[in-house]
Formats: C-alpha cells, structure tokens, sequence
DNA sequence: TGCATATCTGCAAATATATGCAAATATGAT
DNA sequence: ATCATATTTGCATATATTTGCAGATATGCA
C-alpha cells in the first residue's frame, strides 16, 4: 500500500507546518493578499526573526512565494486558496465544547474576524 | 485582538494532531465508517497499543467519538465530514513537484485510493 | 565607501512528541 | 475461578520543535 502511505506522509507534512497558532494566523494574514516580512510582523505582533522562520518553514513545501522588490520580500500563497480552506475546519473545533449547529458556528467565524485589521 | 488568537489557536491543535501520518491515514480509514481497533490496527499494518494512542489523541479534541460494544470499542469520526476535508488539501501537496492542474490531481487522488480496502 | 534597513541563518536551552515494549484493565467464554 | 482477547496506560529513550537572541547577508541611500 505504498500509495496512501506516501500521500499520507505529505499530508502530515503540511499538517505539521500548519500546526502552530502563529503560522495559521499568518497564512490567513496571506488570505487577504501579498504583504511584506515586516508588515507582517507587525499584524501579528511578531518579532521579524520568528516570522522569517516560519516564512521558511512554509517555503519548504512552496506553501507560500516570494517576490523581492528592493530590500523587501513579499510573500502570498501558493494556492490562495489554502486560507478558505483552512477556514473550513472551524466546524472541527472545539471553542468551550461542541459546536452545534450553523448560529455556533457562526459565533466562531466572528470571533476569528473580529479584530481583522 | 483576542478572537483570533484563540481560534488560531484551536486550530493549531487540530494541525497538530493530524500532523502524523498514521493519523491521517487513520481518520481516512474511519471515513468510510466506524471500526474497532483491532481492525483499524490490521488496516493500517500498525501494532494496536499504537493505534490505541493515536485514536486517543484524536479523541482529545473530541474529533472520534467510540461505541462499546462488549469488549471491542468502535471508533467513528465526530465531524464525517472530515476525512473530505483533508482530501481537499491534496492540491496543496508536492508529489515530486508542485502539482500543476486538474490531470495531475488527479493522479494524486489515484495515487492514494490505489490499495483501498 | 559607509550607514541604515530588511531579512535570513545559526546556536543553545527548554519543551514536546514518537516509538517500542511491558504491564494493567476490562470483557467474555469455558 | 481461570483463561484468552481487546484495549489502554505507563515508562524510557530518541528525536524534533520552539523560543529568544546574536550575528550574518543583502539592498538602497548619502
């Protein structure tokens, strides 16, 4: 079964870079349209360094691009849409227990809007 | 801005728990209905303390609820959805490469369902 | 050239995760 | 009760990730 094992292992692969809270809100920074390191920085409230390092994490499976235009580095995603469906997993969380039905799940999707810049 | 954090924050541990292969192999395999350990561990050619474990990560997130039925437990997925949801993410992948249009996405979709039970 | 800005890379300590195996628990059958 | 089966739990070791910070590289401007 050495076709759903490989697979598999790519899908964990970007599970994993997914897997911290400061690259989903990046990648969902990227949702919106190319930003440079340093504004991102700043919308997240990130130390340029750390960012970079995701940056690079995510580059490593051409998650994200990059266009350099002078001093600064521009991201966006590779597939734009990757933000949409990370989106798609809210039904899957937990935020104070299950959510039932469409108007819980729609307090989420405002809790993760509510502050967007 | 609170709301995002949080949220980013549940689904990094979503991210997380699916960031291992034998997981994402595991929640494809209870895709297709509710199995008990034993078979879910011959399915995925994994000794059954390991699956016991995985299944109780997922369980931490309440992402598989379990059914028992004299000594076996069977497990399902809590959202069904879900096992769709992470095919969804095979556009994001690189088998040898980015993947480039409909046809080879298509040769990934074959490429995992090649051993199917 | 020299200086400031933007980004990247490397290192070390703390924390977390994976793996294999042994042992514990629970259920059902004889 | 005793035994076999099904599942879970615990432990030890190996490996990986996170974090903060320092230093390195690269670009643009005076």
């Amino acid at each position: 079964m050495p076709g759903r094992v490989i697979v598999s292992r790519e899908l964990a692969d970007i599970f994993k870079i997914l897997a911290h809270p400061d690259r989903v809100r990046l990648v969902e920074e990227l949702g919106h349209g190319e930003k440079d390191v340093t504004a991102i920085a700043h919308a997240l409230g990130l130390p340029a360094p750390r960012v970079s390092q995701h940056l690079a994490a995510l580059r490593s499976h051409r998650l994200v691009t990059d266009r350099r235009a002078g001093r600064q580095h521009f991201y966006r995603l590779t597939r734009p849409g990757m933000a949409g469906w990370i989106l798609d997993a809210l039904p899957f969380l937990e935020v104070r227990g299950p959510i039932e039905g469409p108007a819980q799940l729609e307090e989420v999707r405002k809790l993760w809007a509510a502050d967007h810049a």
